[in-house]
DNA sequence: CCAAAAGTGTTTTCCATACACCCATGC
DNA sequence: GCATGGGTGTATGGAAAACACTTTTGG
């Protein structure tokens, strides 16, 4: 007897959108360095896409948890071995993929800057403002859009923000954390008072910044 | 040379939390109806989980869109050819059905009561205070469960109600649709202020209801 | 001194909530 | 009349936004 198990059905793949934040050396002394949103990205070196860069992730076995699969696929491709995984979306369109009908269950990943290690490999690190449709494999232009979307309005009502930062920071690193994401600038002021509650201060201070030093903080115990 | 195709991969399917809003008749000529949340749900009728009742859904097939594929089953198993449906969540535990590893693509759907066939097969609402985990089968309980945390967050900041409501409708009716989600019912006149600005107020009113009659609105144009 | 960032305080505007009240209908 | 729901207005408290200002550092 024929059981919907004996005919051909698609397959699935895993693809995750691992952000997290770029400071760039400043011109002076005095100033802060620039925070930026970037995204890793991985440049494929067979056919299909060959050379397009694409999103890290790969075909989900049998016994595996899309999320196991995306940490073992960023270990493999790009050194990867720590960062928050969130479910973003499953992309289903017919043709995602020209060898096979392929779905993608897409995850958001946020990570500290400090654990990106410097990996000789196909893997980078671009910039979110600077890449561009053309460049990008498959749909995950797409899918790299619908994480963006997603992220600007988690960080409103979560504390996943704190996935980007190290343990201690300051306020305005926090700030610019925020601004880098939804792309405009709160008042320093009101955002303090905005986000106190979400922090905790310790006794530490930043130094030999060129002006005066910035209480240290962490993140506050509690919901995500 | 083998390639990743030629390995066993996981099956996909899709399920629909399917709710609408029942109407209880009241036992009064001046009372309104009270206003439920219910849930469509389908009993089984072959192993695994033979007669337990599960979310109308079914097995993806390989030139087919998951929401197409919702829509398909919904018509053929309950006879609903109409209703509003947005991607929940992609559950994938690796024991979540005896036979296979089967990966599910679960769909949030809305539809307006009055939509809602009296459909004389194995399908039937249920107010979603009644059911219990132990009557549903696969694990389709957390799947409901997902959906109604995700409808309570949904229509505090979208206007997705308007899909559990007929075109027309009092402020009451849309009250008690709120109340009936998110299980507590706000003061009238606050709920009023808040709400007015998304709706659009219509000529009618209500008539011979034991009360004064209600304008009816209907929703503004605008984005979800 | 001064550029840059760190940090505080005050005012204004808006919105959610609470409260108090009147109106219209069918029986 | 009266039970029920329909509907309006005002007061209050707290958060967000706008604005103005002082402090601290390294060169």
């Amino acid at each position: 007897m024929n059981s919907i198990f004996d005919y051909d059905h698609p397959f699935v793949c895993t693809d995750a959108v691992l952000l997290s934040i770029s400071t760039t050396v400043p011109d002076s002394y005095r100033k802060l360095p620039e925070t930026n949103l970037r995204i890793l990205l991985y440049k494929r070196d067979s056919d299909p896409h060959k050379d397009k860069w694409c999103l890290p992730g790969g075909f989900l076995s049998i016994d595996e948890l899309p999320e196991n699969s995306i940490r073992r696929n960023l270990l493999l491709k790009a050194d990867v071995d720590e960062c928050w995984l969130e479910q973003l979306y499953t992309f289903c369109d017919l043709n995602r993929d020209s060898r096979a009908r392929v779905i993608s269950i897409a995850y958001l990943g946020l990570m500290n800057e400090a654990a990106s290690k410097n990996y000789q490999g196909n893997a980078t690190w671009f910039d979110v403002d600077a890449i561009s449709e053309a460049d990008i494999g498959f749909d995950h232009y797409n899918i790299i859009k619908t994480a963006l979307v997603r992220l600007q309005s988690k960080i409103t009502y979560t504390n996943i923000v704190f996935n980007l930062l190290p343990e201690e920071f300051t306020l305005t690193q926090l700030q610019n954390v925020y601004a880098a994401i939804l792309g405009k600038k709160e008042q320093a002021s009101n955002f303090r008072k905005r986000i106190i509650s979400m922090v905790q201060e310790t006794d530490k201070h930043t130094s030999n910044k060129g002006h005066r030093p910035a209480r240290l903080y962490v993140k506050k115990a509690g919901l995500y």
